[in-house]
DNA sequence: TTAACAAATGCAAATATATAAATATATTAT
DNA sequence: ATAATATATTTATATATTTGCATTTGTTAA
């Protein structure tokens, strides 16, 4: 399939995908779950120094979006990345910026 | 330079090209603009079926975050990608969603 | 300079998103 | 069952985005 036969579906999808990534806050979560780390909510509003009900609505938003999954623990969750190729997004136009 | 070390000022820089690209139309724009390929506002217009005043929109968006470049030439403007890698960053959403 | 075409802009209404405070739910230990 | 901790949801307000119509600006040819 030509990926310029994208149906309107599809490029929905895609660009709720992209939309999810495309926030300060959650492109410094994904920078911190690279290589396949696992971070809970507490660690990420703390890491972010963010409130702990912002942190948990952005995590809800990447994993409803497909960017990222979670497994629960105990109390905690962790989240980490769905695809590892995604931190490819991330590091292409987080490098975008540092010229 | 880490990363991880990115300021909220690149943070932000990030988000709003990661945003620019994220809208139906605008990644099927740029899926038309793979290989260095120049479209004017019409040719998209017309291969889009949406208006021009929406396309010129959505054309400005991705020029002023810094996704297209643009060169007049006579009546036309021509657009096409500022830099090929960005290519990428779509190729790799939409094969997401070709599952 | 006027007509015809191409592209960009101003505007308004509809829709979507972000944030945080307050509250609710889930899990574990006592 | 209660308390303590971790996470999720609800709600409200503020802000941003999308779209198309109408208009304006830029360019070429007659």
């Amino acid at each position: 399939m030509n990926i310029k036969d994208l149906t309107i579906e599809q490029l929905e999808e895609a660009a709720n995908m992209l939309k999810a990534i495309a926030h300060p806050m959650r492109i410094a979560i994904l920078n911190y779950l690279d290589d396949g780390k696992k971070l809970t909510v507490t660690e990420i509003h703390e890491l972010l120094k963010i409130e702990q009900s912002t942190t948990s609505h952005h995590l809800g938003i990447l994993k409803d979006k497909g960017v990222l999954s979670s497994k629960r623990e105990g109390k905690n969750t962790y989240y980490f990345l769905k695809h590892a190729n995604l931190s490819n997004i991330v590091n292409c136009v987080s490098k975008c910026t540092m010229n």
